[in-house]
DNA sequence: GCCAACGTTGGC
DNA sequence: GCCAACGTTGGC
């Protein structure tokens, strides 16, 4: 069982459009990174929990709970040319992207970035580290904890 | 819109 | 394999 941070653009999908969507199930398409992608392709297993952030927005920070409903399979808008998430260099027998089902859980109460920073416990969370823009990030079981209690 | 930080690309 | 140039992320 492991704990994960995953930003989302509520642009783009929210937490209510997570919970709105089939199953409360989306997939989390998109990710062009190879180290967030090695993150759900390696660490990954289904029950894992998950923080959704939202980023890119007036105020970013933790808007819900969720959980991995899937293992990885592959990302299909990297072979589309007419998506945003296009990869000419990728091969159907070969994807060089792929993604997990994200379940929301619930919403929460909007953890800000900015108070994330105040709590003395989250000082280590990689998301919160200068200069990390990392879409996927690893969270600690202590980390997780703290949260669990601050976003009753 | 700015810009710091980081990632990727490609010439050599 | 180095590294300059360029692209992207994402908070502010």
């Amino acid at each position: 069982m492991a704990y994960w941070l995953m930003k989302s653009e509520p642009d783009e999908v929210s937490i209510d459009d997570a919970l709105a969507a089939p199953k409360q199930t989306v997939p989390w398409f998109g990710v062009r990174n190879y180290q967030a992608r090695n993150f759900m392709r390696d660490g990954m297993q289904v029950g894992d929990g998950v923080l959704f952030y939202h980023s890119s927005c007036p105020e970013p920070g933790i808007a819900g709970l969720a959980e991995v409903a899937s293992t990885a399979y592959p990302d299909d808008t990297q072979f589309d040319p007419a998506s945003h998430y296009y990869d000419a260099k990728s091969k159907r027998e070969e994807p060089r992207w792929v993604m997990v089902d994200v379940k929301a859980v619930r919403k929460t109460r909007l953890l800000s970035l900015a108070e994330l920073r105040t709590i003395p416990e989250l000082e280590d969370m990689v998301v919160l580290q200068k200069g990390s823009r990392l879409s996927i990030t690893p969270v600690t079981a202590g980390q997780w904890k703290t949260l669990q209690k601050l976003l009753k």
